[in-house]
RNA sequence: UGCCUCAUAGUAUAAUGGUAGUACGACAGAUUUUGGUUCUGUUUGUCUUGGUUCGAAUCCAGGUGAGGCAACCA
């Protein structure tokens, strides 16, 4: 069937490539993330698409952290970044650094100071931006511009030596300070910044601009297809020069749209505000688009794969909707996810006719889609617990549940008629009385009624108790960053709704952190690794289709 | 008012000069011991104006609209 789908623009690059005999056939991408944050789903269309399209083509694809602002950046991050690329399900071929070219950057700029292309610049940061010039006006001279060979390289070396505060002096490329377009407007290439880095110490006290040290790190790691996202589009003439000036592997950069997804942010900056302000609890918050919170809340590595492959690639903006990724996870989980009952909104139903203090150990399906989950059994009683809204005093004419003289079954047991029900002072529901049909028993149901509702239910007595947490889109509107003002006001009051005690089949007690279960009707649940022996904590991944939810709110 | 990208159903994405298709969504129906799943059907689209051509979503020109670019961030 791949066979069958059309390429994608960059599939289309790479194979004319290779009918080309460009590099020889060989294809090798990287994935280079800052080591300053965790993974969020953009990354994974990233991720998915430089190990996809490597892998495709007979290639590999090298993790390489452009860790090239000591400040920004940490260990914790790196860790972090591994793990989610292996969760994802890809393997790196070789884990590199940018700091480990360090080095070998250093000696570019000497190279391209030497060949006349690099100056040493005193101007303050200010200076210098005063002197860009703007997008339609050109920029001017720097009064250091035309420094000699020798000073400039005596100055660099300077720099390199800690001889200057931070900020003193940058490294600029000599371009053209009139282009027109900004990046080539004698951009900076060193800066001086006395600061610890993550893995080179106090090694140095210059560090290249992300702009001197991308490009020519794929192209010492020999790199053949550099895919990022659109706003380097007007850095790739820069990359391009740097590269013919100093005469190296010429790895050639490809840009594609970023992924949006409505109803959250996908910024870095943004998410770690979250995560400092304590909107959510962690970079891991189930409500959080990043990929260990995806992997927390239940989500598959396959399931976001399968997303990444349909949401496609192009040069155009975008903005998916979150229900696509939804689609994926049902999808996937109907197949796979074993069904049992829970009751998350507990009230109590008492079967008049049912012998008190009887029981009966009734078979209960694990999968209908996955014959080879196989049976278990459920134990049934006269007093049960179902789902408040499950039940309504006055029924539309739509309601297929319980209401006064309606009838429905019990999963897995008996059909039930509702007779009557106690209130409290409050007007709330608090016991629901029932009849049942001892020949409807499933499985050998000699009634002959046909109800239009099945219910799901659990026995008082032999029920457990579990903590459920449900998740709702973290923020109220479709597209928080363009809206006005703070996006954190947008952010959804209602996005975590804990039950503390909800009641589950007693076998759930059992469970271990990451497996996932259809709760029957009411969606997929995976259990929290703050689950302790004896109390699970079920976070729910995502509802079932609702289309009575639907009908319900349309009056 | 400079440079660079981009523009196909509600959202994404195909068609690479030759019948505008697919997925998700929406709507309707069938099946169903999950109002789930599955199945069937319906709906909705080439930004605009010219040009080239037997033929244009596709090529060309102008317009309109959206996004990006002026961090010692990446």
């Amino acid at each position: 069937m791949s066979e069958e789908r059309s390429l994608n623009f960059l599939e289309q690059i790479v194979e004319e490539d290779i009918a080309n005999g460009v590099h020889g056939g060989r294809i090798l991408t990287r994935f280079p993330p800052e080591p300053n944050g965790y993974l969020h789903i953009g990354h994974a269309k990233s991720i998915c698409l430089n190990f996809g399209l490597a892998k495709k083509y007979n290639g590999q694809t090298n993790l390489r952290f452009d860790d090239t602002n000591p400040v920004t950046e940490e260990t914790e991050y790196v860790d972090s970044i591994k793990q989610d690329i292996q969760w994802l399900g890809f393997q790196w071929a070789g884990e590199f650094y940018a700091s480990d070219y360090f080095e070998q950057l250093y000696g570019f700029a000497v190279k391209l100071i030497e060949k006349g292309l690099a100056y040493v610049d005193d101007s303050s940061a200010a200076e210098i931006a005063a002197m860009k010039g703007t997008p339609t006006e050109p920029g001017k001279n720097s009064p250091y511009r035309d420094r000699s060979v020798e000073e400039n390289l005596q100055l660099f070396a300077d720099m390199r030596a800690g001889k200057f505060p931070d900020g003193a002096k940058v490294l600029r490329a000599k371009l053209d300070m009139a282009a027109p377009n900004m990046h080539l407007r004698d951009p900076l290439m060193y800066r001086i910044k006395h600061a610890h880095h993550h893995r080179t110490g106090d090694a140095w006290c210059i560090y290249p601009m992300y702009d001197f040290a991308h490009g020519q790190s794929d192209s010492i790691e020999q790199i053949t297809h550099s895919i990022c996202t659109l706003e380097f589009v007007p850095h790739r003439p820069l990359y391009d020069w740097f590269i013919e000036k100093l005469e190296i592997f010429p790895s050639r950069q490809y840009e594609f749209a970023r992924l949006a997804l409505n109803y959250t942010v996908t910024s870095k900056r943004k998410l770690l505000q979250l995560v400092n302000e304590k909107h959510v609890n962690g970079w891991d918050d189930p409500r959080m688009p990043t990929l260990s919170a995806y992997r927390r809340r239940g989500y598959t590595p396959s399931s976001i794969r399968t997303f990444a492959d349909r949401v496609g690639v192009q040069k155009r903006d975008n903005l998916i909707d979150v229900g696509l990724l939804e689609f994926c996870i049902r999808e996937e989980l109907n197949k796979t996810a074993n069904r049992v009952m829970a009751v998350l909104d507990p009230v109590k139903l008492v079967i008049t006719n049912y012998p008190e203090g009887q029981t009966e150990e009734l078979q209960a399906e694990n999968n209908p889609e996955d014959a080879s989950a196989g049976h278990r059994k459920v134990t049934f009683s006269n007093t049960l617990y179902i789902e408040r809204e499950d039940f309504m005093e006055n029924a539309p004419k739509k309601f297929f549940r319980l209401s006064p003289g309606l009838m429905v079954r019990l999963k897995y047991a008996y059909i039930i008629k509702c007779d009557s029900f106690d209130k409290d002072a409050d007007g709330n529901v608090t016991t629901i009385y029932c009849s049942y049909l001892p020949e409807s028993h499933s499985g050998s149901d000699k009634s002959g009624i046909s109800v239009k509702g099945t219910i799901h239910w659990v026995s008082a007595a032999h029920a457990a108790t579990a903590e459920v947490r449900l998740y709702d889109r973290l923020f109220k509107v479709e597209n928080p960053a363009s809206e006005e003002g703070d996006f954190k006001s947008y952010i959804n009051p209602d996005s975590l709704h804990v039950i503390p005690r909800a009641y589950i089949e007693p076998a759930l007690l059992d469970v271990q952190p990451g497996e996932r279960f259809q709760f029957l009707r009411k969606g997929y649940f995976a259990v929290d690794p703050d689950s302790t022996p004896g109390k699970p904590v079920f976070n729910r991944t995502v509802t079932l289709k609702d289309t009575w939810a639907k009908e319900a709110k349309k009056g």
